[in-house]
DNA sequence: TAATTTGTTCAAAATTTCTTGAACAATATG
DNA sequence: CATATTGTTCAAGAAATTTTGAACAAATTA
């Protein structure tokens, strides 16, 4: 047999572990519980858990072969991960796939979090405060529902001034 | 037929809308959005809406005939609320039943969730932390890991932190 | 005490969400 | 150009969650 051109089998150097070692299951175990405390899939966990404990970056085939999920369900996953900017696209040279590491500064992921899933919602949030504002014009009267729609405002507009402040902390 | 004494069919006064008011759909649906976003089920959005948005506390019967959801979806919700602090329980006068208002004070509710979800979930993950910390011990070497294991120790140190600011905030 | 009212629990049904895998597009390689 | 590689999309299946409704317990009333 000739000698491997570099990268004949697809496996770089060294036993690439099939399996998860204890720690690897640990660490991302860790993952899928905050990531669904957020309302999102295990598998997105998953990823972003073996990408946060993986020295070198991965691509979408080791996420396959390791987690033992779809190439499918890994997709979906980096792409998700993407739009959070939880994961960075790494170069890697002779090698044609998308590698990918974890961001790791939680300043950066809280932010992710905050433009992806709280923003859309908040303003989806002020639309229907809007609308209800309009109905209680017409509707003049009842004083009560008045009252109840002006605490909505005051907790919608606090969650806009949170919003930042707790960005800051997370310096 | 006799005068009505004080309770006959269980309709105090005037006629109750059996469906629900534009009004009272809108603050609903915001509700609803919103408990979805915390990870909890639409019921328990629409419970707490219909009593956000009620004058007078509401019975078990009153969510069930005006949200048309079942007496155990109902009696669930209003379990979960109660964990939360999210609603009260008001007592009325010659009525045998529990009668619920809504908690309006967003402090409150934040510290609720806090305590009922976010809590449990930092608790179970400083276990898991203490456990890796332990595992790494005897690994020894890998280098890596101990650099991860590390960020994950500040990302849960800064949460822990972040929370009572938080409340503070809210004030 | 028997009958009624009120509310809880829990197994099964309904619904929602996630994962899979095959078809496809895009790009690279021989 | 034909073939292989890489990654995406999406319909169908699998899994997880929520809702229902009937059985039950507790308290009340006649």
């Amino acid at each position: 047999m000739p000698a491997a051109t570099a990268s004949r089998k697809r496996t770089p150097s060294a036993a690439r572990p099939a399996g998860l070692s204890p720690v690897e299951v640990e660490v991302i175990g860790l993952f899928v519980n905050a990531v669904k405390l957020l309302g999102m899939p295990k598998s997105v966990g998953e990823i972003y858990g073996l990408l946060f404990i993986s020295p070198a970056p991965l691509p979408l085939d080791a996420l396959v072969d390791r987690l033992k999920i779809s190439k499918g369900s890994a997709s979906q996953g980096l792409k998700v991960l993407r739009a959070f900017g939880a994961v960075k696209q790494v170069y890697v040279g002779g090698d044609r796939r998308d590698h990918y590491t974890a961001e790791s500064e939680l300043k950066k992921l809280a932010a992710g979090f905050v433009r992806e899933q709280i923003k859309p919602r908040l303003e989806g949030g002020a639309a229907r405060l809007a609308r209800l504002k309009t109905m209680l014009k017409s509707e003049a009267d009842r004083e009560f529902f008045q009252t109840r729609i002006t605490k909505l405002n005051q907790w919608h507009t606090r969650s806009q001034e949170v919003m930042p402040l707790l960005s800051t902390m997370l310096d």
